[in-house]
DNA sequence: GTCTATATTGTGATAGAC
DNA sequence: GTCTATCACAATATAGAC
């Protein structure tokens, strides 16, 4: 333990008044909890990493749980509202996709490690899933997700009619376009380990995949 | 705590001598490591799980890390090597791709919380790792990722060059696959619950996926 | 091989001074 | 608001009887 600590512990003026001590205290949980995971992070690794006593977490958050919850919250608000919003716009199905895999890995390349995460958590502590719902609605749309699928479901009914499209369920879209974004920056220390990729090879990579990965899914759906 | 413990302890005939008690052991440790992670799971509750005492954990396996690394193992053989045999037979593209996505689903419908787990367990337990790196090769071919990458980039060139297919890497193509197979498993309780499935609709949404996935994926590679 | 203690940290949380 | 000190217990690990 102990990581390397070249931390700057913030201008040395302390008693900050406004809310800067607890953004600090959740930007460093967040960092700790993307990297061990809510189960192997301990307060004492967030306090240091923030720069303040461990103590102070508890004046702010209460437990680690309300602490975990937090992080998590903020993680999935940067994760499902902007897809969403995208997916049931009235653009065609072809910009739609476009603009979805555009917006997921380009928001994907500056936090990389979010979807690991994200899925970690709610494979490990399925009861933080409740917070994404009110998540959501708090974001704008209740019922969000049910609402937009509906929107695509009869968009993509009406295109597969005229002809453009083999029939696919909208769940199935979905799942197809959320797979090919977020999956590949779950799996990215898997596949830089298998495959062999440095971090030059990744943006690489991830320039290919945002470029041809639009085409590829409308591919999917030809006749 | 105290899970409601309708375990059946084994009939009652201890000094087991043969290997069962340790594979019981292994057993209960996948069952709590898969439900809570490694950071989360505790020596006390596996050990219940496998209606044998805590201290009988570190005889086996002598270390809670020395655990969690043989769960690992030994599920990263079950989802590694059979798809990397596939990937690297000689038979034709579309049928390579029809056998891997059938037996993906067919292997993650038989251990659902397997991608959750090893997914969970790389992003936050980077070190594992390097098991799976030796697990492969222990598997039989040394470096198989590599070699199933160059043969299927081969095929990939040569059909492209024929004008069958759009040029696209290896590289890309095994994420696709790997994505859209995978990756509906690892987010199953997200998806569960943001577009509301119980275990039957999951179980149709899967037979449906089985059986559009191979050629929305062939679709992908259309010029 | 399997068990019952028990040792030994580790770790979340609180009290209370400043 | 922030700190130091400390509590209370959870959790890994070991000793040693059977």
């Amino acid at each position: 333990m102990a990581a390397t600590k070249t931390r700057v512990k913030t201008p040395a003026t302390a008693k900050s008044g406004d809310g800067e001590t607890e953004r600090r205290i959740l930007d460093a949980a967040r960092t700790v909890f993307v990297r061990r995971g809510s189960g192997g992070a301990r307060m004492q690794e967030i306090a240091e990493e923030a720069g303040v006593n461990q103590a102070l977490l508890h004046y702010y958050f209460g437990t680690k749980d309300g602490l975990a919850l937090a992080v998590f919250r903020e993680s999935a608000a940067k994760l499902f509202p902007g897809i969403l919003r995208i997916l049931s716009s009235d653009a065609s199905i072809e910009a739609r996709v476009e603009r979805v895999v555009h917006h997921y890995l380009d928001t994907l390349r500056a936090h990389p490690f979010l979807p690991g995460f994200v899925l970690g958590e709610m494979n490990f502590n399925p009861e933080r899933m409740v917070a994404l719902a009110s998540e959501l609605v708090s974001a704008g749309v209740p019922d969000a997700p049910r609402r937009a699928l509906a929107v695509l479901g009869r968009d993509l009914a009406l295109r597969a009619k005229r002809g453009d499209f083999r029939l696919i369920t909208a769940e199935q879209f979905v799942v197809n376009l959320a797979s090919l974004c977020v999956f590949p920056f779950a799996a990215r220390p898997m596949l830089a380990h298998l495959i062999g990729l440095d971090s030059a090879d990744w943006e690489r990579f991830l320039d290919v995949r945002r470029a041809d990965l639009p085409q590829q899914i409308l591919n999917t759906l030809r006749p």
